[in-house]
DNA sequence: ATACATGCAAACATTTTGCTTTGGC
DNA sequence: GCCAAAGCAAAATGTTTGCATGTAT
């Protein structure tokens, strides 16, 4: 899943890479090649949990040399292109991940101390969505599911 | 579902009555009997779908009568309490549930217009409660499962 | 050269807190 | 009377927008 990118900053392709894949998908729709879409694509992909906004204009790579604005932007219109997806998992913010196409994960969010681990599991709610999607008109079906409770550590304290 | 409470403002208990089961589990942990208690239970009971705290603030009831951090303070202490859910349902605001004991609701939202639907379903995480419990030693889980698509009306326009 | 992307600053929306007063028990 | 709850106002948090400038194509 953490596949890195083998290559940074350059423009060979690896069909087999996800971030090529990802800023391929962003250039057919039309972005342009610049050092924010790289980077953010790259900290989604190599991200093993969701990342909000703050987390990637503070990470490394883009502190001092990203607005927030811009990143912002750049995550609306990844997330309307379908690229990257938008999580409301009962923070204040919102959280992002890499959406890989066919893909689907679950999360185990801790109530107490807001740990998020994602949970590798055959999630039962992918039928359901065509079943629902027929029963309801609604098109471009996808669906989040979350499960919360105390971790061990917080239980313990 | 939306059961009524037949006898506002009075002090009669009917056990089968949700709003006077509610207030009991209210007081039992120490509430006390406030209109503001009293009100948004009521809302939060006899409503189709979670609402806000501005909707709750707002209400017909409690418009001008009811400051916003009373509200919010109430249900932050219901919340913890377990007799509200929290949800977090992809817009900038929380949403709040009615939470009857040993019951669960998933919900279908249009990205577009952000409306609502409780769905009816056999939810299917139910049994992966247990087994995530076990697996990962987290205490008091409970799960939302959300769908998320564009509903016809959207999708026409 | 022409859009699209960026940066900065300011506006917004919503939640959260501090402190004094009110009212349930 | 005592302590929880209410009310008011202000702070904090996170998202979103306007506009002038920079840059990929």
């Amino acid at each position: 899943m953490a596949h890195l990118h083998p290559h940074p900053h350059s423009r060979e392709r690896d069909p087999e890479c996800l971030h090529c894949q990802a800023l391929d998908r962003a250039r057919e729709a039309g972005l342009r090649r610049t050092r924010a879409l790289e980077e953010v694509l790259r900290l989604l992909i190599s991200a093993s949990q969701p990342l909000t906004l703050a987390n990637i204009t503070e990470a490394q790579v883009l502190a001092d040399k990203a607005d927030r604005a811009t990143i912002y932007r750049l995550l609306t219109k990844l997330e309307r292109l379908g690229i990257i997806r938008r999580l409301g998992l009962h923070d204040r913010s919102a959280y992002y991940v890499y959406h890989v196409p066919g893909e689907h994960n679950d999360y185990l969010i801790c109530t107490q101390c807001g740990q998020i681990r994602r949970l590798d599991l055959d999630c039962p709610a992918e039928e359901l969505e065509k079943q629902i999607s027929k029963d309801n008109g609604y098109s471009c079906l996808y669906h989040e599911l979350s499960f919360y409770g105390v971790c061990p550590v917080c239980a313990a304290a």
